[in-house]
DNA sequence: GCCAACGTTGGC
DNA sequence: GCCAACGTTGGC
């Protein structure tokens, strides 16, 4: 049986809207990453995340942004629900039923970095030059991250 | 709160 | 299709 090939990623959230620890209480530790409404984020989830894939977890816009956490993708990409709720703050009244706009995946997680990485830290990382997260100006709420990054993150933090 | 860097929108 | 205006993200 062929392998496939693992893919890494790192998506963003603020914690005071959905935190890492709000993904080890969610059920099977497991949540629908809805709300992704950018669309280069989206062909990232729809083209390239796969089940199995592991995923950096990075809390923005808090007082210590840092990567806090590794989950990895449970289902891969369907109809994100909210975009035909015009109750939700997600709501996009362009997209069809037919043909949905906005996708989602669901990401469980797998453990907490024994030590968060505080974004300033990483800046000095020579090992991590290059990657997007550190791009002055980088706006992607899920972006790739190459084995090589994902690697150097997890000795970082004190994992294998 | 400021503002740089983007992405999106809409007039033309 | 161009591009100015506007809105959003997110570090600081």
């Amino acid at each position: 049986m062929a392998t496939a090939k693992r893919s890494y990623w790192l998506v963003k959230s603020e914690p005071t809207t959905f935190s890492f620890d709000d993904l080890l209480a969610s059920p099977d530790r497991t949540t629908s990453w809805e709300g992704v409404r950018n669309y280069a984020a989206r062909n990232f989830l729809r083209d390239g995340m796969r089940r199995g894939d592991q995923v950096l977890f990075y809390h923005s816009s808090t007082e210590v942004p840092a990567v806090v956490g590794i989950c990895e993708v449970a289902r891969e990409a369907y109809p994100d629900p909210t975009q035909f709720d015009p109750q939700s703050e997600y709501h996009d009244p362009k997209s069809r039923a037919e043909e949905p706009t906005w996708l989602m995946v669901d990401l469980r997680a797998v453990e907490a970095l024994p030590r968060p990485l505080p974004l300033t830290e990483l800046k000095g990382v020579t090992a991590l030059a290059g990657m997007e997260l550190l791009r002055r100006g980088s706006r992607l709420s899920v972006q790739p991250v190459t084995a090589a990054q994902f690697t150097a993150i997890r000795r970082l933090a004190g994992l294998r």
